[in-house]
DNA sequence: GTTAGGG
DNA sequence: CCCTAAC
């Protein structure tokens, strides 16, 4: 028979000279229909592989026996033997036989550190599994409900397809179960598990990364390699190969790899679905459906930078989709809710509105953040990935940085190059220039000032490149610190201020009866204190009622838009809400108001400690909204 | 300087 | 509320 590919010398640590049966899959060549087949093999204590007894192989024949050849035909997977080589080079404890189990796909680029980090799912879901308490039965039934359930969500994606006709937010990702795998098998040390993992991957970074460029280098010449060896498997070579093939060529590939046919014309979407299939994941990367000028555009439109590029295929896309799809598979129901509303960018809908609409380019933080940290990921190897990129995409893509490793508690997935790993979490501290003085938004009323700048977000959580960004804006800190030191009002003194504002303007009088009950006191509230009066932030007013009721007279006077016409004649007296306050105000009545009485106009489901709006307002409200739209 | 819109 | 591009 075959040779068994690879060995698991280096997992001697994880298993404890526990002795442990596997499955182990190797090549054959001469096995047309069914490629991979698989040799059950025990790792004895010092990590050599033993041919299982009669009695095991009983055993696991007693189990599901097809999911093997299953495994086979949806992993479609066979390792070079170069690669095969490479993998067993590097220290990262990871049998590549197991990488084999789990399936890559060597042309779709991701590079050989992702097989690695799934290997280790792989390793955790059963197949290297260290319980010696029914080792087949389990793993081979949680192979066999994986590979069931995403066959059911490729069946439940095409059916939307059909329907729609076009390319459908894929369904969430599988991270829940390759985790809660992960999590069985440390479950007894946790902590221990979590900071394993972020030292192996510290120790084997450079390594690592080095591996990751190499393979991402030359992803086609390990496609074209592999395909050379084994032209049997040019069929589910990945995407180099789909993209060539036709779309009859596609659905008989997707025959090949899910063992029935499907009527989905979709090229995209056939190849997304057979690289699903060959990786055995949900998290296929649609990389060739980049958002563009509100136009899907296929993967041709690479950018010009290759690294970028690269990160963008391996990383980015990944992640971005994951994210989008993890919280919630019913965008697609909803339409629009965020992140939903990209796939539909049907010309009708999207387009149309976002004409409408003022066109926004990055702004200059976002820019210049992308290009700090693209010289960030020479070094660090560490990546920002771009929301704006990804125009209509509001699914939150998480940032990057590498640990300085003092916070463990706290983390969250990135990706480096491609693989997602943990890293502790640092809070992203975006300000990065203080405020303007504050008089300038005072008015003419020189004399009130918000309250002691205090110190808020400090420095504490600061990653190393949001700490130099933030020595670079050293100066314009200077700038408000030296500002002149004025008098405070303690925040008791709410009140008096506010009398000292009514003598200025009698229009105060009626603003302070009802301001008093619900709002003065309470306004400081939620008040971020801030370091060195550099970082200050407005003082925090709730709206009263009069002044939602002068704003909404003022938007039907005067029209939603004019704020500083609405400004100058009502809020005259209110020297503390500017134009954009007003804008801000009415966008939030907007909302409140359309999100509340359609479905019952007096439910007033309201947020819990939101001021309670008069729906007689909110229908005014309502009312010149769809006035000020005609 | 204002306004729009994203955060 | 903040920030900032667009006007």
């Amino acid at each position: 028979m075959g040779t068994v590919v690879g060995t698991v010398e280096d997992r001697r640590d994880m298993f404890e000279g526990n002795a442990q049966t596997r499955i182990t899959p190797f090549s054959s060549t001469n096995q047309i229909g069914n490629p991979v087949a698989y040799k059950l093999v025990r790792v004895s204590g010092d990590g050599s592989l033993v041919p299982a007894t009669d009695e095991e192989i009983l055993e696991v024949n007693d189990t599901d026996m097809h999911i093997p050849s299953d495994t086979c035909q949806t992993i479609g997977y066979l390792a070079t033997d170069e690669e095969n080589v490479e993998v067993d080079e590097t220290d990262m404890h990871i049998a590549s036989d197991a990488c084999q189990t789990i399936g890559y796909l060597p042309a779709e680029g991701i590079p050989s550190r992702l097989s690695q980090i799934e290997s280790s799912e792989a390793i955790n879901s059963g197949l290297l599994h260290s319980d010696n308490v029914q080792p087949y039965t389990d793993q081979v039934k949680s192979r066999s409900e994986y590979n069931e359930e995403m066959l059911q969500k490729v069946e439940q994606e095409e059916r939307l397809e059909n329907v729609h006709g076009s390319q459908m937010p894929s369904t969430p990702a599988d991270a829940n179960i390759q985790c809660s795998n992960e999590n069985n098998f440390f479950e007894e040390d946790q902590v221990h598990h979590e900071a394993l993992l972020q030292d192996e991957c510290k120790m084997n970074e450079s390594d690592m990364m080095e591996r990751c460029s190499n393979a991402v280098a030359s992803p086609k010449e390990t496609a074209l390699s592999a395909a050379a060896q084994k032209p049997d498997f040019s069929r589910v070579r990945g995407e180099i190969c789909l993209d060539n093939l036709p779309i009859k060529a596609l659905q008989e590939t997707f025959r090949a790899t899910f063992g029935r046919d499907t009527t989905v014309k979709d090229k995209t979407w056939l190849k997304r679905r057979i690289a699903m299939g060959l990786i055995n994941s949900c998290d296929v990367p649609t990389t060739n459906l980049r958002v563009k000028d509100n136009k899907l555009v296929g993967n041709q439109e690479k950018s010009n930078d290759v690294t970028n590029a690269i990160r963008k295929e391996m990383g980015d896309d990944v992640r971005a989709t994951k994210m989008k799809d993890a919280p919630s598979s019913t965008d697609h129901v909803n339409g629009h809710s965020n992140g939903g509303n990209h796939y539909y960018a049907s010309e009708d809908y999207s387009s149309e509105q976002r004409a409408a609409k003022r066109v926004r380019k990055p702004t200059r933080r976002y820019i210049e953040e992308l290009s700090e940290t693209d010289d960030k990921q020479q070094n660090d190897k560490s990546v920002i990935p771009s929301k704006d990129q990804r125009l209509s995409e509001k699914s939150e893509v998480r940032s990057i940085s590498v640990s300085s490793g003092k916070r463990v508690t706290v983390t969250r997935m990135v990706s480096l190059a491609g693989s997602e790993i943990e890293v502790p979490y640092v809070s992203h501290v975006r300000r990065s220039r203080p405020r303007e003085n504050i008089m300038a938004l005072l008015g003419c009323h020189s004399s009130y000032l918000e309250d002691k700048a205090s110190a808020a977000e400090s420095n504490l959580n600061l990653s190393p490149s949001q700490l130099s960004s933030e020595v670079v804006n050293r100066d314009s800190v200077e700038k408000s610190a030296s500002r002149p030191v004025q008098n405070e009002f303690a925040t008791s003194d709410e009140n008096n201020v506010e009398h000292i504002l009514s003598e200025v303007d009698q229009e105060m009088e009626p603003e302070h009866i009802d301001s008093s009950g619900n709002s003065s006191d309470e306004n400081n509230i939620g008040v971020p204190i801030m370091q060195g009066g550099a970082l200050r932030r407005k003082h925090h007013r709730a709206w009263t009622l009069s002044e939602i009721a002068k704003l909404v007279e003022g938007v039907s006077k005067y029209g939603a838009g004019k704020w500083s016409e609405i400004k100058k004649h009502l809020f005259s007296s209110h020297s503390y809400r500017t134009s954009v306050d007003l804008k801000d105000k009415w966008r939030n009545l907007l909302k409140t108001s359309f999100a509340q009485s359609p479905s019952n106009s007096v439910g007033s489901l309201k947020k819990h400690g939101s001021m309670h709006i008069p729906t007689q307002i909110l229908l005014r409200v309502r009312e010149l909204a769809e006035k000020q739209s005609q």
